[in-house]
DNA sequence: ATAATTTAGTTGCAATTGCAATCATGACGG
DNA sequence: CCGTCATGATTGCAATTGCAACTAAATTAT
């Protein structure tokens, strides 16, 4: 990354911290014998959506999975008893899937390690007033990628 | 993720973002013909180095890849005729990695691209102000991130 | 109503990844 | 000097992913 721009050598460490608070957080996940990030995200889109479901491509949607990925992690989900899948009443071509007890009880194990890490990682290099900023600064971001989503669909 | 904190609110969003961003570039260099992301990492930490060499662990670690990602990486590189291989001065266990003439074209040609990516779609949402801000919060993050990889290993 | 188009979800296949060996070389202690 | 241990890079294998094809159901237009 060439970086003579300010906002071009943020982008990068943007990247770098990313790669690299992923990598620690999947490590202690693992080390406390728990699954990885991305079974992590969908059960929490699961959980924090009403009833505990939600149908497939929205769950592509709000965890930024392609359709298939999610699938095939709901799949396995399944069989591991953490998500069940149900008919779509409204759309006969949808499918739910819905957040079983065992999928709350672990996402919250996960929550825990998955926490720590975060503060350690992240939130002990920031503080209030800068994360507030962050984090502004990051919706406008969110809201204008989601915005041309739609736009293009 | 339960955020009932500005740290860990920042961190969804920190999160939600770089996979929005990424997936969008990655489309962006997609639909130019142009190679995706992990080698423009590789080409790049090489050109960033004296000589464009690096030994592979370096470029592990620069990148943020593992090891056999990278000897893998570097065998499609090669294979392409974008790096070549060399045997190191210093230690015989170790490969130089070097950067080709076609290799350095290539990469100045998906920064073209990267880059208007990277102004469009996180540097047009930041001042200057915000960027330095942030740049300085990452790297606080980063270096942590660094140094503990040091001590443990 | 019916044909054509779009959308939801899944699946096949090829490519990529991650982890645990493996092999070769260097470093260290006796 | 020799055996043991650590390190750099690669590879085998199983698991995961991405893309394009596919099936089924809904939407639209005729």
């Amino acid at each position: 990354m060439p970086a003579a721009d300010p906002r071009q050598h943020a982008y990068a460490r943007f990247v770098v911290a990313h790669a690299l608070i992923t990598e620690r957080i999947e490590a202690a996940l693992a080390a406390a014998d728990l699954p990885s990030l991305d079974w992590y995200d969908v059960l929490w889109v699961l959980e924090s959506a009403p009833e505990g479901r939600l149908r497939m491509a929205d769950i592509a949607r709000r965890a930024v999975f392609s359709r298939s990925n999610v699938t095939r992690l709901a799949d396995r989900l399944q069989k591991a008893g953490l998500v069940a899948r149900a008919d779509c009443p409204q759309d006969g071509r949808g499918t739910m899937c819905v957040i079983t007890a065992r999928g709350r009880a672990l996402r919250a194990r996960m929550w825990a390690v998955y926490r720590k890490q975060i503060d350690g990682l992240f939130g002990a290099h920031l503080s209030v007033r800068e994360a507030e900023a962050l984090s502004s600064s990051l919706q406008r971001m969110i809201s204008s990628l989601r915005q041309d989503e739609k736009e293009t669909a």
